[in-house]
DNA sequence: CCCTGATTCGC
DNA sequence: GCGAATCAGG
């Protein structure tokens, strides 16, 4: 497989959408993730450095053999990303006021999971900790939104939405190690007795 | 162990 | 230019 203009777009749109390389690898196919991350890079799109001191450390030559000149490499043309990680809206109360019935569920999405569905324990609506639920409402912003086809040993099984429609998939999420869900679902999956303990009512 | 991106370097 | 191998981190 070669990179032609439009493997090259596809590569660039969902770069830029956060996808991770291996995803993007997946969805263009014939490719790996390592070819991926090599095109980024040499269509200079890379750098996400912000936080993460890595102040260019210098090669550990071991043997003194090759010195490598690399000269045109500090000339890299500072590219600003303006990082799309911006919440724009959030429609959702966030945290809820734990007041009236207390449930902020999801406006549209995420129905009720019909009966014989053998994955999620939906746990009983109400005693979730806010947190738990906020942070669900958090991450499946981010989800990977896989089909069941796409499902791995260790992506999130987490359902979301009515399966008998469109809008329906997986969380995909990377598993907590052992567990089917991601972190944040695992959270919501699993509660402590501890934790739905004093309800406020 | 799983994943992530970053870098190197033979092709 | 390409990408496997490797590196470095979570």
């Amino acid at each position: 497989m070669s990179w032609t203009d439009e493997r090259v777009e596809l590569l660039k749109k969902m770069w830029g959408e956060g996808q991770s390389a291996s995803q993007i690898a997946k969805e263009l196919g014939g490719v790996t993730r390592n070819a991926v991350i090599g095109k980024v890079h040499r269509l200079g799109l890379s750098n996400r450095n912000s936080g993460t001191a890595k102040p260019a450390a210098e090669p550990k030559e071991k043997p003194a053999a090759a010195p490598k000149p690399t000269p045109a490499a500090a000339a890299a043309p500072a590219k600003p990303k303006p990082q799309p990680k911006t919440e724009p809206a959030r429609p959702v109360t966030p945290e809820p006021a734990a007041s009236a019935e207390g449930r902020p569920a999801t406006p549209a999405r995420r129905q009720i999971i019909p009966a014989g569905q053998p994955l999620p324990p939906q746990p009983s609506a109400n005693e979730i900790s806010p947190e738990a639920l906020a942070k669900v409402n958090e991450i499946e912003k981010k989800a990977k939104r896989l089909t069941l086809m796409e499902l791995t040993e260790r992506t999130c099984k987490w359902p979301v939405g009515d399966p008998a429609t469109e809008d329906f998939w997986f969380c995909g999420l990377p598993v907590q190690q052992g567990k089917p869900y991601c972190d944040a679902h695992v959270g919501v999956a699993f509660q402590p007795m501890s934790a739905r303990r004093d309800r406020k009512r």
